[in-house]
DNA sequence: CTCTTCAATGATATCGTTATCAATCACAAG
DNA sequence: CTTGTGATTGATAACGATATCATTGAAGAG
């Protein structure tokens, strides 16, 4: 790797009038800029972003922390923070949570020693997380995703999942469901959490009282989500219809469906979470609530540079609208369970 | 962030000492040693990363240079790749080439100025790869994982692709198949190129001459695969079997099918490409050629950390067998089309 | 008691970059 | 001809960790 010294050897000037004329401050004759510049492009000089970072005393870098990168929902959010940061010259280190808060923690330091410039996390637990305090405090720019932490003063962008929990649950009762399941993610995660409540509320409002063994929790698992979509599906009495809170969800719905011979919609109506491959490839297509992926990611990206570029203000809080794509896959409930 | 100076100061030794107590070489006095450690862990010392890589010439962090991240294979592979890598104290830096070489190229630059470790990477061209040609040269560990590269001596991790291939194309021509026809992502990527010769040498040993409209080309993408298998679908003389060579092929081959209303095995057999979801969930199962991704990932990981540890011998190529996972998605071809 | 030996330690150079300080030079004003 | 001004430049000190070299002191050998 060639330095900055031998540059201005070959230029033959000293290296600080070489790092003037590549980074532009002080004054530098004409003359000296055209060698140097000639220099260091004849011999690929690339600055060497470790001792930019031990100097400045940040990297150009951002930590991603997702909770799992095998979920095409983190994937893809990957890819457009990924974007939207490198548009700024930016890199992302991207590096998964699995979901577990023991890792999460880990993850942080170890990026932490590696001196990110700033974070953007999809914390695990909705409270006690004092890893991320610790990021606030010390004046570490912090954007969590998709999900926040009760009484963290950061940046945060989300969707507004009790709205579209609500919403979605509501579209069944309106087609004259009444025994309605839910399949949820661990409690713990906000965003489950939030989706969840907006079930209830939903239920609330039409007087429907909240069935206990109509809540199917699974873990953060495709194998959790089935098993819960099974258990419920076979209970004695039946709910009519399901309300998939994520794409795992959604998944083990369909599967749990298919293995024990019920149709879609006939027997069971769905509602659907993130509007993946599955969700159209299947006869009806599945209605879902469909996430703003893409704008997700930039909006972090977007929040996280402002931070960057200095701004101290009050922790923004950007939420954005989850909205129900309507498919086949929601009818009346049949005629014999019918309220 | 506390720093070695600090801890010395605390204990009352110099730096020198504090950073031997905390390194174990030279030597140190028990006293000196206790009260070193002791002061690192009141004061939460953590040994800054970037300091030590500008010393030390290098991070302990490697680059991991997928294909695309979107794609469940290489979030699978980030998967194992990256827990392998952790059991050894280092980090994963993952960044997405997105297919594309110019990506690809300042990437790994980009990488390589964060002086990572090593690299592993799915080249996206089989020729031609100058900047992963400076990385052997440089003496940087490098793997290529999934993909090789014509000529460049790196160690590589690879499946039997050709023969895969040969087999997934000889158990249609086995079930009495004469007009196959075959999936692929551009022929650039070395992997497509040798299921393509493979396909191609299961009919030469049957005496089948290779129909060129029954080659479907598609990018990396799922749009351009969907339209690949609706090209050959439509074909006047359509073909009875269909081999997807690759996930997105599979998947696009599945919906082209559905939205022609096409039956699966009866008017049209297939046999896709790696084992994922879609495949196990559409009625009956697909047929496929199973690659064992998180072995591809964990042996890429070991043959870096051998690197790493200063191994200089011979390229390693690891060649693992895709397994032939016998379905549902295969039949004798319809009566009116059989030879 | 003197000399050697070795454990223990501190001072210091280095990695490559950035940025400040001090020095040099040319040129114009007086 | 002297002095001041400002542009241009080189020398140099950090950033934090590591590793070498030199120094100290104590213990053992003669």
């Amino acid at each position: 790797m060639v330095t900055i010294r031998e540059v201005a050897e070959a230029a033959g000037v000293s290296q600080a009038t070489a790092a003037r004329a590549l980074n532009g401050y002080g004054s530098v004759s004409a003359r000296a800029l055209e060698r140097v510049t000639e220099s260091a492009a004849r011999l690929g000089y690339k600055t060497n972003m470790i001792a930019q970072a031990l100097r400045l005393g940040q990297t150009r870098a951002i930590g991603f922390v997702p909770g799992d990168i095998e979920n095409p929902f983190f994937a893809k959010i990957a890819r457009h923070l990924g974007d939207t940061l490198e548009a700024s010259g930016y890199t992302l280190l991207l590096s998964s949570s699995d979901e577990r808060p023991d890792r999460e923690r880990k993850v942080v330091e170890t990026l932490r020693q590696h001196m990110v410039s700033g974070f953007v996390v999809a914390p695990t637990a909705q409270d006690d997380a004092p890893h991320l305090a610790q990021l606030v405090e010390d004046g570490v720019p912090l954007v969590l995703i998709d999900r926040r932490v009760e009484g963290l003063r950061a940046d945060s962008v989300t969707v507004n999942n009790e709205g579209a929990g609500f919403q979605a649950v509501l579209h069944l009762i309106e087609h004259g469901h009444r025994d309605i399941a839910i399949l949820v993610d661990d409690l713990q995660i906000a965003s489950s959490a939030e989706r969840f409540a907006g079930y209830q509320k939903a239920l609330d409002a039409h007087g429907i009282r909240l069935e206990p063994t109509y809540i199917g929790v699974g873990g953060a698992s495709r194998e959790g989500a089935y098993e819960a979509a099974h258990r419920v599906l076979t209970l004695g009495h039946r709910p009519t219809a399901l309300f998939a809170t994520d794409n795992f969800m959604t998944e083990g719905a369909l599967r749990a469906l298919r293995d024990l011979g019920l149709r879609m919609p006939a027997d069971v109506s769905i509602v659907g979470f993130d509007d993946f491959d599955l969700t159209t490839f299947v006869d009806p297509a599945v209605t879902v609530v469909a996430q703003p992926i893409a704008e997700l990611g930039q909006e972090a990206g977007r929040l996280i540079l402002r931070r960057l570029e200095g701004a101290e203000d009050e922790p923004h809080n950007v939420n954005l609208l989850a909205e129900l794509i309507i498919r086949g896959s929601v009818e009346a409930p049949p005629a014999s369970d019918a309220a």
